[in-house]
DNA sequence: CGAGCCTTTGAGTTTCCTCAACCTGAGTGG
DNA sequence: CCACTCAGGTTGAGGAAACTCAAAGGCTCG
């Protein structure tokens, strides 16, 4: 699998956020069908990433935030001595790279969980566009908001709970996340390892293997491998709100 | 102590950002004198918040950000079980209340850790300002994403670091933002008690004393309740530097 | 100058980590 | 087509880091 920053642009049809079927997840999000269509001007390309590569690196420039069309994506950043931490995982419609508007450059790493295509909205364009399009600064504002919120949650996942009341909201929160698109809430198939998952929660791999075995145990989940089957999502909850 | 939402507005002259003393170190960042000037409408009122006070609480409407004159404030959130945890620390010429954009809604408490003051930047105005002050725009922009980098540093701070390394950090990046601000680098008084710092680094009111008296014995640092001397510098980033 | 909060320090415990061995499943080449 | 390989996952035993509980000392503020 290779690390490369290879990726692949897609010009063969001009994406379209008015006519994007997870248009109501992404970026026109709650605007009206009138101010989606100016920002079909917005997003002229397309990039396709491939599973293990990354969309962009610690230290890259920014020139644009990237709409994920499908796909998965983690950021994570690798410190000198090694130790590396993954600081978020992405779905279909979720925006990456507001971390790197400040130096405007990125600030972590990108990496394809699975075959990955984004929408790639060039920074210049989206602050051009928004000078007339109040609506489209608002959503951005609402989106680097949102990401402040859902880090701000991480902080008191990782700073005030316990290993399996970690666990349990990651389930939670992605059983929710996959709901809202369209896809079982009860039952997926995970597109990261135990030790992503592991440093996402500030855990060791072993850890998280002995707490999905210990609520498969507890009959809150079924595991086999990745594919994860949620039983009694009132226990996970539980489990979860004991610290929440 | 009371915790109320204590908040006496400030009148008697207008606050001007043109010729505020923080400026540069606040919202005007790196704009041009022309364009702080045209901030000067946006910021139209001061309010005052008391060693203790909220400036505002978790789930109040959103009505502005806060941008701090003088005084430090915390923010934090307590969870049902009665566990709390500060997510965020905020020294004069920085701006509280970001994570609240997307709901329109306050997703903590902001608590003053000592007499403060602050400037109330009205998100309306700021919207309708910032429509012909593309400069400003993007100033929310990279303030947001500031925090966000923020955030994800105190992610990898609690998912990875050991608790010495944590303390290490806290006292490395709190010595750099007061030289920032003219005071000492080397020589300080906590506004926060054992007990925040504490919260804010994932760890017991205990081993953030634990910590002190060893780095004090190692010396690294001196420390007399509050006053805090970092006498070796290099030191103190270099146990924080093995987790960084 | 007294009350209450904050801080320090100690002793024992818990949680999670480390190290290690083994298992499983997917992909590969003979 | 099957044995092999290798990455990823599971499980166990022992240990270290940080927590809990407890007691005593020091500041600050009224």
């Amino acid at each position: 699998m290779q690390t490369s920053n290879a990726t692949i642009p897609i010009t063969d049809r001009a994406p379209k956020c008015s006519t994007c079927s997870i248009g109501q997840l992404c970026l026109p999000v709650g605007m009206s069908a009138q101010d989606v269509e100016k920002m079909d001007a917005l997003v002229q390309d397309r990039v396709r990433v491939r599973k293990g590569d990354t969309l962009f690196r610690l230290g890259d420039p920014l020139v644009a935030l990237y709409a994920i069309r499908f796909g998965t994506l983690k950021t994570h950043v690798t410190m000198e001595d090694g130790r590396s931490q993954v600081t978020g995982f992405y779905l279909p419609g979720e925006v990456v790279g507001f971390d790197g508007l400040q130096q405007m450059k990125h600030t972590s790493d990108a990496t394809a969980l699975e075959d990955t295509e984004v929408c790639v909205v060039r920074y210049d364009e989206m602050q051009r566009i928004s000078a007339s399009l109040p609506s489209l600064q608002h959503q951005f504002m609402r989106l680097m908001s949102k990401e402040i919120t859902q880090d701000q949650v991480m902080l008191i996942t990782l700073g005030s709970m316990r290993a399996e009341e970690r666990l349990a909201g990651f389930l939670v929160n992605l059983s929710e996340r996959l709901a809202a698109r369209g896809y079982s809430p009860s039952e997926f198939v995970l597109r990261m390892s135990r030790e992503e998952i592991g440093s996402y929660l500030g855990l060791k791999l072993e850890t998280v293997s002995r707490l999905f075995s210990r609520f498969a145990e507890a009959g809150l989940i079924q595991v086999r491998q990745r594919h994860v089957k949620l039983i009694d999502m009132a226990g996970i909850r539980q489990v979860f709100g004991r610290g929440c």
